[in-house]
DNA sequence: AATCAAATTGCCCTAAGGGGTAATTGTCTT
DNA sequence: AAGACAATTACCCCTTAGGGCAATTTGATT
């Protein structure tokens, strides 16, 4: 299928044509696709390929929530979970209770006989969209549009709390110490008395405190500390 | 009614049990009640004044935009709008599209034979609830507490955000250049080279800017100017 | 014109921030 | 045990912030 036989041996592969229409999949984004009907998961699934996006599918909520918890790769790149309502063993709704404690994926659902009261219920548990049965391809693309825009917008902060994280996490603990109080508009002797320590020292630590945290000023400390939990 | 005929010239009545239980049915929150159906509007009035609440009924949506735009009194204390959707002239679904850009109030709609089409437009454009007729007192009694409550946050945010615009306001044009600049982290002789004027001045305004904006300290000052907008 | 308030500035002093150098201490590795 | 390394501290330097005091300028008001 691809032609980079002679390369699997190199951890750095030349770049194939089918990494770049990987890649531009990617960014597209990705849909995980769920419904016990094989009919609808073709169906839509070549849908979603052929409009570029990358696509999962899984003929049940069970084997999805199996890859979460314990295959689960990072994807690169904004995703939503499309998923049916009507489905044995873990229905719709039980796939967006048990997701909500897993992932903050953007989750439509999806069903051709659904009452008022699971819509309602969907919506209230935190659902992004609620699409009805037959799905119009333009609805159906219009719908995913959004939710991996918002997915993608989500990523964005997680990518940012989690490379704040990385840096806070590389301060020693008197470090961490000293830059919280400083964030709190303390003064060096205060938080040197506080400390118990020597007010040089307190210079120091915060010195290299805004170092590791890359921050020039006490202003952008300040903000950072409010983000992150300092 | 009411028995103070004899102090309404005064200004400074003497506080009389209504006023006490027009304030504790404040402290509730308020309804408003919006249904075209002279029979439901009573019953689910009476239902929610009995509980407590504060309860204002329209039987048109047109009522109550026709309130909102020209004898506008806000109300002190969280509220929350609870609307039939199946109605002539503007319908519920028309009324949160033109609530949408007038308030931020929580809506709770409700109706006895809506699609679920109804109910997914209804949630996609921001309704609170969703509530089916008939309507269980308890339902009923869970929902209004739910959106009562997130209304009570986002007055609590308005409170803030209006406080903090009022003191905003109360700066000179220097003190709030000075003091945007001093948030961002600049040095007050940067912050005088840049606005072409002497050190003395700018620390001058910077004092006098924290005065205003009642802060201690710098850090406090860019809590703030990240809030609002300096 | 007289006056008052706000903005601006210079001079000067103290306190706090920023940082270099060197010494001390405790811990960990080899 | 010797060396490496991080944390801590003292001493000393310069820069920046904070603020008192007095003078000047300027716009608005009476």
């Amino acid at each position: 299928m691809s032609s980079n036989l002679k390369t699997q041996a190199s951890s750095r592969r030349p770049i194939t044509m089918d990494d770049e229409r990987l890649a531009a999949r990617c960014a597209m984004g990705r849909v995980v696709l769920i419904d016990d009907d094989p009919q609808i998961l073709a169906g839509l699934g070549d849908l979603l390929y052929l409009k570029g996006y990358a696509v999962e599918h899984f003929s049940s909520a069970l084997d999805y929530l199996q890859v979460l918890t314990f295959n689960r790769t990072l994807y690169p790149g904004p995703s939503c979970v499309l998923c049916d309502v009507r489905m044995p063993e873990v229905d719709g709704l039980e796939l967006q209770r048990r997701l909500a404690e897993l992932d903050n994926i953007p989750l439509l659902l999806m069903s051709g006989d659904s009452g008022t009261q699971e819509v309602i219920t969907a919506f209230r548990a935190g659902a992004f969209n609620f699409l009805i049965k037959p799905i119009e391809a333009d609805l159906l693309f219009e719908a995913v549009a959004q939710a991996l825009l918002v997915s993608a917008e989500r990523q964005q902060i997680d990518v940012r709390q989690t490379d704040l994280a990385r840096r806070i996490a590389s301060l020693s603990e008197r470090e961490r110490e000293v830059a919280r109080l400083v964030a709190g508009g303390r003064i060096n002797q205060d938080i040197a008395d506080e400390l118990g320590i020597a007010l040089r020292t307190v210079k120091l630590h915060r010195q290299r405190a805004l170092e590791k945290l890359g921050v020039n000023t006490v202003a952008d400390l300040v903000r950072l500390a409010d983000l992150g939990s300092l």
